[in-house]
DNA sequence: TAATATTGTTATGCATAATAACATAAATCA
DNA sequence: TGATTTATGTTATTATGCATAACAATATTA
């Protein structure tokens, strides 16, 4: 078999960037079967225990998602008792996310198992390589129009 | 407003990849809008026109994509007659895919215009850094499984 | 008070991605 | 050689990620 040549798409950042994520992204994803969650379910279960009370308006935009997506995450998240929706006193149109006992019990586990996965994964690169990496990714991010 | 938290987050490689991603991402849409192209659509044809004849397994392959959902897009780019589809007479099972005069004019335009909205998007960051950041980048690729 | 904005929701559609099952053709092997 | 296995492209189906329009309830503002 004659190799294939992307040589043209391996100008781009972009490329390197996907084909990059995607392979973290694998790991992730069967990391996290175990315990019946996806990316997106576990990033807000991460971030509704680190930020218990807030709403979904802001949980989505820190997510980077639109509102009505956010919907059934949360109602997943509810259905499985891993957080409630409680009415705002002072803002009867939005719900504080809080986190169940249940909750924060898979928090940890499931951080605990990413941790290690993502360290083995990665255990062939220098941490302070990795961080230089980070630090141009926020340079990145931080690029972002609108 | 309060913040929104997201250190835990923040401790894994792949939630930094994903978040810069996403706005390269964008940038790119909104890039091949015009042409009528996808990100998908765009891969093939630019790998189709640097690799002429190939076929569609072997082009699933570098696209890290399952075959069938690559036959959409080659249906996609064999009806706006970008490419051709031939039949290999040492293979009959294979097709061998080639640009039309078409699909490399396109392939023309769009490559210049990615490339000015990419170096555009990232003319903040030091042209050393981005090396190194991709540099980083193929290690984590080539930290596959399987 | 009237007009406007925000929050959460439903419905809908598009894009990306994975799997099973299949017909055709090629390769292997016994 | 013939039988079995493998490879290629395809259809069908499903899950997931992500965007927009439209809406009811509530809050804000002019």
């Amino acid at each position: 078999m004659t190799k294939i040549n992307d040589e043209t798409l391996r100008t781009f950042v972009g490329y390197h960037l996907k084909r990059s994520f995607n392979v973290i992204q694998s790991d992730l994803i069967e990391t996290l079967r175990p315990f019946d969650l996806r990316m997106l379910t576990y990033s807000a279960l991460v971030l509704i225990v680190d930020n218990p009370g807030l709403n979904q308006s802001r949980l989505s935009q820190i997510m980077d998602i639109e509102r009505p997506n956010l919907v059934v995450i949360i109602d997943e998240l509810e259905e499985r008792e891993l957080i409630t929706r409680e009415r705002v006193p002072t803002d009867r149109r939005s719900y504080a996310l809080h986190p169940t006992e249940a909750g924060r019990a898979l928090y940890r586990e499931t951080l605990d198992a990413v941790t290690q996965h993502e360290a083995q994964l990665l255990s062939g690169i220098a941490p302070g390589q990795l961080e230089q990496m980070i630090a141009t990714l926020k340079l990145i991010e931080s690029a972002k129009k609108g």
